[in-house]
DNA sequence: CGCACACTTGAAATTCGTCAAACCGGGTGG
DNA sequence: CCACCCGGTTTGACGAATTTCAAGTGTGCG
């Protein structure tokens, strides 16, 4: 299933269209999709494939484009000078790429995005794009909607790593994970695909490797998750909620 | 000159019309109030009046207004459930609260906001204000400004956090601050209006009071800055720079 | 088979937090 | 005018969370 993604940048396969996507209808574009699915397949210039952690975009540059990822992780992230990394968010299949691109007009990314497996990208031209989001009201809501989640979530994590120990940010995150990957059809939470690797979790947490991997390793020894680098799994739901409360 | 404003709710005079105002053409509806001041001040509904240290607008809750601060500042924060305290951004004289209000619709906000010192607010009703801000290009280009800076704020201030030492996140802090209030006339990188009680800094930099007096402590004995509650000034620029880039 | 790369574990070092007390300037009431 | 409060700042001693350094373990892949 995953396998022709892996084959990088050679797939010649047919494009998929977007009424027969599974996916479609939960982007950010879903009430277009819905009204005339064709809209949306025929403004795409083009799927991109990308392998895993390439560069898909780089801080202080300014794309025409923007992205919508159809199959496969990414994140997006800041460096600092002496190579320590923060991840700012991770990018979901049916997340766009990103949000902020809406406003950035001839503004300079403020972030870079690699992908963190083989990833597919619809490629849309902004202005196009931007064109299609206020087409109905439905559609205006649509992008609203998705612009306070994403913020919520930046907002939740600042304060995560502000104010929380290395415990709540990980049940914060994992469950962030868990939702929004319910919402995609893509897992529930009691289980769902999870490819991070610890170094992201820590980058993404304000943490280290090493750290993570104690503070995993006791909430897998208490029972109250199960992972490895393809699937995450919740075993005690409501332990990790109070967790993420508390801690 | 601030003491008017001091007197809190009581003040009466004649509401400033924008074109008198030092600080409209730096505000967000800059463009429009430089090509039509008077559409301005005639779309605002009210100046509010906001004694320290009161709420301005709550989380969860979905106000219909959209406010602009013309004298004072204020912060934006979320709370755990045990009182701990994250404050996202600081607002300051000119600043729009917030951009996000441009994309909740009948969306949940996703902080508070709360006044530091005394607060006058320009208050508009948020439809009619939308409306202003895509009347010209060079007023969408504005909003897509003044949101690509707010949102780089944001990303910095949660990259210092998870990665930066004590150290960096103050510089980081003192030389937003300074080039903020530079951009609206109300600063230099020398010296600038510093309301700030350490625990605001604290809740901010995701550190405790305790703390962050030991780091300032350090950094006014190392003759890098000097400061009380109304003035924060910057006597080794250079060294402060080096100092949020490395630590 | 063996090299990479990720994950895991241990012990020591640091940064930062907690608790507690002292200090300090400004306002208030006697 | 002075004593007393009060909120905010400052300092010290101690403790906990997290980092750093270093060395293993495991595993997929060439």
């Amino acid at each position: 299933m995953l396998t022709q993604a892996r084959s990088g940048l050679l797939d010649l396969e047919c494009p998929l269209a977007c009424d027969t996507c599974p996916l479609a209808r939960n982007t950010l574009y879903g009430p277009v999709v819905s009204a005339d699915p064709a809209q949306i397949t025929h403004l795409r210039k083009e799927i991109r494939h990308v392998a895993p952690d390439k560069t898909i975009s780089r801080a202080g540059e300014n794309s025409q484009f923007v992205y919508t990822i159809e199959l496969g992780w990414a994140f997006q992230f800041r460096m600092l000078s002496d190579r320590r990394r923060q991840i700012l968010s991770f990018v979901i299949p049916g997340d766009t790429i990103s949000l902020d691109i809406l406003l950035w007009e001839a503004v300079a990314a403020p972030f870079s995005v690699k992908s963190m497996t083989p990833v597919r990208l619809c490629v849309f031209e902004r202005a196009a794009f931007k064109a299609i989001l206020g087409q109905t009201p439905a559609q205006t809501a649509r992008v609203a909607e998705e612009a306070a989640i994403y913020l919520e979530n930046i907002y939740r994590r600042t304060t995560d790593i502000g104010r929380r120990t290395a415990r709540g940010r990980l049940a914060q995150l994992i469950l962030e994970l868990a939702a929004r990957l319910t919402c995609r059809n893509l897992g529930s939470s009691e289980s769902f695909p999870f490819p991070l690797k610890q170094e992201h979790i820590a980058d993404a947490l304000g943490l280290t490797v090493v750290y993570v991997n104690r503070t995993l390793t006791n909430l897998r020894k208490d029972g109250i998750i199960e992972f490895d680098r393809q699937r995450m799994s919740i075993l005690n739901l409501g332990v990790l909620q109070s967790m993420a409360d508390e801690d």
